[in-house]
DNA sequence: CTAGTTGCAAAAGATTTGCAGACGT
DNA sequence: ACGTCTGCAAATCTTTTGCAACTAG
């Protein structure tokens, strides 16, 4: 499968052990969101050989390269100063973090997207890039 | 104006110096989001005696006592790893930081606010947080 | 061959914590 | 007086950087 190959290359990087190996993770996880230090374990425990350092930064080039997205979400307690990546694959979406069980769920809305146009917009401004994140619980039926 | 001396007793805290001084820093300071260290800087030069483990213990007491919020935005560059914090006046709002000048606004919109809980109810979820930052820039005129 | 990469260890930056002394009530 | 705070310094934690060895093209 030469496509993460290429991936590299069109993003100007030589085509490495550590980043194809990081790449493949980032395709493969089902949980589509990992912090360095996570991507780091799960590399070593799969028997590879890279340094943390090495984790860091390859995916400081992968978010140059627009080939990953970093985001600082806040786990349950308000305690995460820990970045996580996930794979950028071209459509933005926004976040929703269950704070029972930490999942991750993806969505996009078409109305929100507008209206944060038009709201930059009567400020004179244009928007470069926005976050959206909604904290949520499973609702219980009761 | 003993107001800030009962918000701190009725947050179940001391009413002590550096306590009063921050408070009071934030309700005054026009910026209305300040770091950590901006408080700590800010004080210091103000002629304070205070110290900066103490302005961070503070704020995170405040916090919890919800007197105060405390956001993680990304400045310009992404280069920021630093959490700044605006005094908690009940009302949710959402931020718009400008990239040009750091500036941040405040804002409010009823329909992303409706239709973020639609969202989250489609999913079988209840929002108990969310964050909402739009990073803009002003629009030029050609 | 040569510039780009890597791993390690050390450095950096933000925030937290242990502790002895100081202070609010 | 008592338990809560404070300031300082040291400790943590995440992320970055210096450097000498290594590797892709």
């Amino acid at each position: 499968m030469p496509e993460e190959r290429s991936e590299l290359r069109k993003a100007g990087l030589k085509v490495t052990h550590p980043r194809l190996q990081i790449l493949k993770l980032l395709e493969e996880t089902p949980q589509k969101h990992m912090t360095a230090d996570e991507i780091y374990r799960s590399l070593m425990s799969g028997g590879e050989e890279i340094g943390l350092a090495t984790v860091y930064r390859v995916l400081n080039q992968f978010e140059s390269a627009g080939l990953v997205r970093k985001h600082l979400f806040t786990d349950a307690g308000g305690t995460s100063t820990q970045a996580c990546y996930e794979l950028d694959e071209g459509g933005h979406h926004d976040h929703m973090v269950c704070e029972d069980t930490g999942k991750v769920i993806e969505f996009y809305d078409e109305q929100i997207e507008k209206r944060q146009e038009e709201i930059a917009r009567e400020h004179g401004y244009e928007i470069v890039n926005h976050s959206l994140v909604m904290y949520v619980r499973p609702i219980k039926k009761a």
